[in-house]
RNA sequence: GUCCCCAUCGUCUAGUCUGGCCUAGGACACCGCUCUUUCAAGGCGGCAACAUGGGUUCAAAUCCCAUUGGGGACGCCA
């Protein structure tokens, strides 16, 4: 391998949905790679037997793919690599650089608890470093030999010299007593192995890098370069959560979010290009650099995505739009195999700039689909009322005469209209607009009454009038 | 409790490394005005920030220290 080459990688534990903080790592490993002709490896942690699950695997990768952070060979998996580390704890072992553990985790959890509730610092006592012989038929875990002295620096891309003094660390298992290794463990040895040169994580690492690196030097290893990530956090200052609303990705992808949104957003989130806040995924790549990634931490704002997200909608090419809005169309109710395409493309069009998300697209698209609609209250209320009535019955008139039904023939029958009644054109549009979308908001009136056609719009003009005479 | 990180408009941020061009720029949101058949979008304008206190310097958002505030970590989780 090239000893130029980046190689990085992503490594998310398969322990429930793919959520926005780690997509946003991933994101900043991808564009990383990208920019640099490297590699992006994606790894999935799932040494926690109890909380890994196949789902979650499943739904990071279907994330993952959703939002085009394609990767680089095959996903690794660290169950499938457990001879590794076991071989590698016990070279450890052999080399007098790690003990065996014989104390029980419940055990642990009281004395930790214990520590920290009489403010010592919790740490492990190494009671188990100096046993004479094995406890036979105790289930042991295997625990590597931190150093009291010195300190140990981490020299991080983005925060610069951080320093640790080694008396804090204390000796990490590293082989559960089921035979899984634990994360500061495997990571080490995966990094190593897969030759990652550059671990660009979150924040919330920081302090774990310390004892990754006493681990890598224990080994023989050469360490790579590190890179903290700010972390991502709610509305309310605190880790971006549950608590915060949608964290999942696919959520955003359920409720219509574009993925190039998505990926704009969280690009913005910690890094900066000057003031451009639009930028492609190329751009991305060709733009992005550690060095751009600020320090502080940053909070989620729903609002800008979501104005983003209008933005991408507005931008994209009419015939993948019509595609992207289908299965949205179809959570409406509609089936679109006997839709044709140009007069939905020509829809969308005119209703993709009021739009946010696929859903809203979708929901508007809706009523030039459906047979009846539902009129809105209180837009009947105002506009479906007795003095509008003789108006919609002139206007009804003329337009059953009209044998083109196009804007500019439809707009020629609404001016006469006015000019001939002396009325506002609002005085005629509104009620028209309520009567064929059942709204007060829809794109021009002119344009809704083509694109509806001929049939639909008498049938609903002719609704609205009975609605009015019968209240 | 101990350790680590961070600190510019409500939010995301530019500017900080390499002090002067900063009367601190952009974007989201918000508020006006405009366009207009409605609502958006668009255009124009407005509101709004260098956490505090000390230094260093001719000069500090920018460098140093302290304080305060916020976040994170301290697992046989990752």
């Amino acid at each position: 391998m090239n000893k130029n080459e980046v190689r990085v990688r992503f490594a998310p534990s398969p322990t429930g949905h793919l959520h926005i903080g780690g997509v946003r790592t991933a994101l900043f490993n991808f564009l990383f790679a990208r920019h640099h002709g490297g590699n992006f490896i994606l790894r999935i942690e799932d040494t926690d037997r109890s909380r890994s699950t196949e789902e979650s695997i499943e739904a990071i990768i279907e994330g993952m793919k959703w939002l085009g952070l394609e990767w680089d060979e095959e996903p690794y998996r660290q169950t499938d690599r457990l001879d590794i580390y076991r071989k590698k704890a016990e070279a450890l072992l052999r080399e007098g650089k790690a003990y065996y553990c014989y104390c029980t985790p419940e055990e642990l959890d009281t004395r930790r608890k214990e520590a920290l509730a009489s403010g010592k610092i919790p740490k492990y006592d190494r009671r188990c470093k100096n046993l004479k012989s094995p406890l036979e038929g105790k289930p042991r875990a295997i625990r590597f030999i931190s150093s009291d002295e010195g300190q140990t620096v981490v020299d991080d891309l983005i925060r610069g010299r951080v320093i640790f003094d080694n008396i804090q660390l204390d000796d990490l298992i590293i082989l559960r007593s089921d035979g899984f290794p634990t994360y500061n463990f495997s990571v080490v040895v995966d990094d190593t192995s897969m030759e990652i040169t550059h671990v660009i994580r979150g924040d919330d690492h920081l302090n774990n890098t310390p004892r990754q690196i006493q681990l890598y030097h224990g080994l023989g290893y050469e360490p790579p370069r590190f890179a903290h990530l700010p972390m991502i956090l709610g509305s309310d200052r605190t880790r971006l959560s549950k608590r915060h609303g949608a964290t999942s990705v696919m959520a955003y992808k359920e409720m219509g979010y574009l993925p190039e949104a998505m990926l704009n957003y969280l690009a913005r989130l910690g890094w900066a290009y000057g003031d451009q806040e639009i930028f492609s995924k190329e751009e991305l790549i060709e733009k992005f650099s550690l060095e751009n990634i600020g320090k502080s931490p940053a909070v989620f704002n729903p609002e800008k995505l979501l104005w983003l997200n209008s933005n991408y909608i507005n931008q994209d090419e009419p015939k993948d739009l019509i595609e992207r809005v289908k299965p949205f169309l179809k959570i409406e109710g509609i089936d679109c195999i006997y839709i044709d395409n140009e007069w939905l493309g020509r829809i969308i069009i005119s209703l993709r700039e009021r739009c946010r998300t696929l859903s809203e697209l979708a929901g508007s698209i809706s009523y030039y689909i459906r047979d009846e609609i539902q009129i809105d209250e209180k837009a009947k209320e105002k506009f479906l009322t007795k003095k509008a009535l003789p108006y919609l019955e002139k206007l009804l008139e003329q337009l059953r005469l009209l044998s083109s039904f196009v804007q500019s023939e439809i707009e020629k029958v609404f001016v006469h209209l006015v000019e001939r009644e002396g009325i506002k054109l609002g005085d005629i549009a509104q009620p028209v607009r309520v009567a064929v979308t059942g709204k007060t908001v829809s794109p021009g009136i002119y344009e809704v009454l083509e694109l509806l056609g001929k049939e639909k719009t008498i049938k609903r003009i002719e609704r609205a009038i009975s609605v009015i005479r019968k209240s």
